[in-house]
DNA sequence: GCCCTGACTGCTA
DNA sequence: TTAGCAGCCAGGG
């Protein structure tokens, strides 16, 4: 039994490294769910609700680099402090140069095994 | 079990 | 280049 699709949402979060962003519709992908982009932020709305998470949301934009959590009646300038802190840096317009920290996102079987960790499988 | 909502995405005008 | 619109998926009521 997988974990379901929010769990596996914050999962791969998870293994976003310091420094690097990631799009919704990247981690959508990674779970099999190319189109499923707006679940996935809807999971990480959901996340907003948990203050004790250790997922690192901020990591997460969409796929022009823009912050757009402002949206879900939450703070972009916060999301965007976190990310600086981590390294992240935007451009005039407040994007981030996805080129530069974007993430590469991982392999299927490297997903797969997350699954695994989890002992749901 | 059905309908609505939503931190998105890609295409078209 | 920018704005608008339809499609997609999963969870909540």
């Amino acid at each position: 039994m997988k974990p379901n699709f929010f769990e596996r949402v914050y999962l791969v979060v998870k293994r976003i490294p310091r420094g690097k962003v990631a799009s919704y519709g990247q981690i959508a992908a990674l779970l099999g769910h190319p189109q499923a982009a707006r679940t996935v932020g809807w999971a990480l709305h959901a996340l907003a609700s948990e203050p004790a998470t250790d997922v690192p949301w901020q990591r997460v934009i969409n796929h022009a680099g823009r912050i757009t959590i402002a949206r879900a009646g939450l703070d972009a300038a916060f999301q965007r402090h976190l990310l600086e802190e981590e390294g992240v840096e935007f451009d005039a317009r407040g994007d981030v140069d996805m080129e530069r920290f974007g993430w590469e996102g991982m392999d299927w079987a490297e997903v797969e095994a997350l699954w695994r960790e989890t002992g749901n499988e």
